[in-house]
DNA sequence: CTGAAAGCGCTTACAG
DNA sequence: CTGAAAGCGCTTACAG
């Protein structure tokens, strides 16, 4: 109904053309205003409550302020919540808008990177078609955390998801497990995140000469855990200890153990993947691998900055952003 | 670098004018075009990968296709992760684009419903000043979900946050627990969620003639915890039954009764709110307030595009969105 | 120091 | 059935 308030309007009530009002809001730099007119022209917006259209801006300038966040059709955990809301406290002071966009394979929702023109596009958890990729460099946008790499690269290790297997792996050997299962989720949408995290426990296993890991999926339910519980210790050569796809599965099974009269680590080492609040508060309390969200989203918005820039991009993530935390389930 | 695609590029391609591209790809109903035409320009949008700019359709159309939600700056909990999933979800096949926006209270970050220039505003968790709200009013846009109601409103008895609570305490009060402690968060952002959630436990409290709920902060550590649980177990009239804010802090009052030796609920009876994954695999089983997401989703989109259309509000969410999950625990 | 004017890429009433 | 043209609200090179 009302019509929104323009440039023009406030033009009109401060008494100077459009263009001025436009040099003032936008500070720009070879246009010096007298600080009267300035004055006039800031107290006007005030007055009228002035904020410029987005739609506008964005046409004229050929670019907006958008960083757009790709992703894949995966359910929210509570990392990746905390890594968008990170990443969205990092980004905002620079004045870069984060939006966020799920891509799914079916629906042709189109290029949202050619309607929106972001500024950069990052990309978690490799939803992006290689065609899609190349489409967006042409484009001249560039694109981070790109490739297989979810979340971001650590170090040469490889991608982050295959280190956490590998941290969880590596744990377990220097407690002399050799015989390794992996919990797997129930819910189908994970695939890409689950196959990385199992190729890191894969790889893992194979350097340090353990046997393939035993894969068993694990629905949130604590009778059917204890079944798969029960069908990782069945001889011979039963599993002694498990690494769950994360902190959830990974409380499955420590319920299927306790279901069955079990407790880790002694009859089942148990460790999980996330961190979460809660993982303290298990019983036994969680050992677990801790992604530093803060830190990966301080990271991701490194990149964004100086892919914006068009400098080289930074260090990689230093691999302090994935810790293992020891407590007591294994 | 590479100037993007538009629709003259296209219009060239297909030898026709500018116009009959765009009364093609709006399927203008007073615009018939030939059909031979028409797969023409639709062949030529192909073959150019051609997206038409948001920001000049805005600009032009002078509205978007965006519903803009605001947020607190509270943490994104499971269920808010879930929420805002859902209503994406919904949107998306109404060929509506979910944009979300968090307020802080002291950022000046203007006001993103006239950057934006949304078709309606959703308001969730009450980020809204009433300021803010006549101005967004004024300016001709709905704002569904408003006033103090967090989420929605639920039947007549008021909002959401606020029945559940009262479910909480009915639960309890059925199970002749007369003496009510609440186990409050630690994390002071959620402040307007406590604030409603207490006062539904408050409000039930004093109607069916039981004490002042006797709140503690119980942050998430097993021995805080534990010291929590003591001090309502204190004589005289000791607490047999406490409301937690959430699962999560249900959890850590039960991973305090257990490091004390004492289990609910004999010893202490808990109901949580959420009703996570993880509510059915505590020990023992959760007692929780179950919101039904996609339930609350499909009813703020409807109520979106009411307010779009100028039709009267969809009858109020039914109450079954909320229920309680009964478990072990209480 | 300030302003008139062009033009970003669309949509749509109007003319043919 | 198709097209020429205006105009959405800005930014910025250019002129004064």
């Amino acid at each position: 109904l009302a019509r929104a308030v323009t440039a023009t309007d406030v033009a009109r009530e401060a008494g100077v053309s459009q263009a001025t009002v436009s040099y003032v809001i936008n500070d720009h730099p070879s246009h010096r205003i007298a600080p009267e007119t300035r004055t006039r022209v800031l107290a006007a917006v005030e007055r009228l409550g002035y904020t410029p259209s987005a739609a506008a801006r964005a046409l004229r300038r050929g670019t907006t302020n958008t960083v757009l966040l790709v992703l894949p059709d995966v359910p929210w955990g509570p990392t990746l919540a905390t890594l968008v809301d990170a990443l969205t406290d990092e980004l905002e002071p620079l004045g870069l808008e984060l939006v966020t966009r799920r891509l799914r394979p079916g629906s042709r929702q189109g290029a949202p990177w050619k309607e929106l023109r972001p500024l950069v596009v990052v990309c978690i958890m490799d939803p992006l078609a290689p065609d899609d990729e190349a489409e967006i460099r042409e484009a001249g946008i560039p694109v981070v955390g790109a490739l297989l790499s979810p979340v971001t690269e650590v170090d040469s290790t490889g991608a982050a998801q295959i280190v956490v297997g590998r941290l969880q792996v590596e744990h377990l050997a220097a407690r002399n497990h050799t015989v390794i299962g992996y919990a797997a989720p129930d819910d189908v949408r994970v695939g890409s995140f689950l196959r990385l995290r199992l190729e890191g426990v894969r790889l893992a296993c194979l350097e340090l000469g353990l046997d393939e890991p035993r894969v068993i999926q694990v629905p949130l339910d604590a009778r059917r855990a204890a079944k798969a519980v029960t069908q990782w210790r069945s001889r011979p050569e039963p599993v002694t200890a498990v690494c769950a796809y994360n902190d959830e599965v990974a409380m499955a099974v420590l319920a299927g153990l306790q279901r069955l009269g079990l407790s880790a680590p002694g009859d089942l080492a148990v460790v999980g993947v996330d961190n979460i609040p809660l993982a303290a508060l298990m019983s036994p309390p969680l050992t677990t691998i801790d992604q530093n969200e803060q830190k990966i989203a301080h990271h991701l918005a490194r990149r964004v900055i100086s892919a914006i820039q068009g400098d080289p991009p930074p260090a990689r993530l230093r691999s302090d952003a994935l810790t293992l935390v020891v407590r007591e389930s294994a």
